[in-house]
DNA sequence: AATATAAGTCAATAAAACTGACTAAACCTC
DNA sequence: GAGGTTTAGTCAGTTTTATTGACTTATATT
């Protein structure tokens, strides 16, 4: 039977789903001071992480990622045009769609909050080998599908 | 050099953060319908996770690992004890200390919670071998520390 | 031509978190 | 045992994040 392998167990997965907390909380955190000495929130910063590594991405698919309202979303987004942080452009393809981008400001700024964040993960990985740092992307990607 | 390993270099941080960022957003924003039908919302159900996966956690504990202050944290877990999710007991030891624990309710509330949000996570390691599953926890808790 | 989709808007409300000031009890240290 | 520290809690006011619901505009699809 399939949960007998110990790692498929209700109790392991439990864990994981703490796991995942924690990691994404504890991540997320470390750049508190630096959003807030440029007036920004922990909403913003979600949106400048999946436009700075998506760029062009549409605002449909940051809704299916962040799982907000539009409304909700538009006011963060406004607060980022009106700062220069992003703008957007119309799709050559599709003209109903608006691609996102980082501004040069916003780039700067972006990579300002990554290096608040990014020692967490660098110092995780150095404690690792190159294969569980390859099986833990994998294994994160299927958990996102 | 350090960075020449290529599981170091700051794209690959830079992408372990979005993918943090998405797997903690999808895997708790699975349960959203069936919080809403019980009125409770997101910060309840972070907090039900962690005070199952660790009876008789203290409030300085909650506070930081959620990271949020103590009148955030009061507001929810008054909703909690009221609605008879959790109980709190004095520490036997440190008298100043309360613990925290699930009540019965609250155990089955919080199974009902877990069975909407596991599917994610167990599909996610049907794909996986025992291996992957076991660097990616080992991993994920290094983030944390 | 009718319908659907992508984005945006107005208005009101609710949920989640914050700041700051303060209290009470139990514990620790000198 | 007096003084300081820690743990938990409280009151009041504010800000940030997200919601519901109703509607508009432009473009694309059938």
């Amino acid at each position: 039977m399939l949960k007998d392998f110990l790692y498929l167990k209700e109790k392991n997965l439990k864990d994981v789903i703490e796991l995942l907390l924690k990691a994404y909380t504890s991540s997320f955190s470390d750049s508190e001071q630096n959003l807030k000495k440029r007036s920004l929130g922990k909403a913003h910063h979600r949106l400048i992480v999946l436009i700075d590594n998506n760029p062009g991405i549409k605002v449909t698919e940051i809704l299916n990622i962040l799982k907000i309202t539009k409304q909700s979303l538009n006011r963060v987004l406004q607060d980022l045009i009106q700062k220069d942080i992003i703008t957007q452009a119309k799709a050559e393809k599709d003209k109903r769609e608006k691609k996102i981008f980082l501004t040069e400001k916003g780039k700067e700024l972006s990579l300002s909050l990554f290096n608040s964040q990014k020692l967490r993960v660098l110092n995780a990985f150095k404690k690792s080998s190159p294969d569980e740092v390859l099986y833990f992307k994998n294994v994160l990607k299927r958990i996102i599908e």
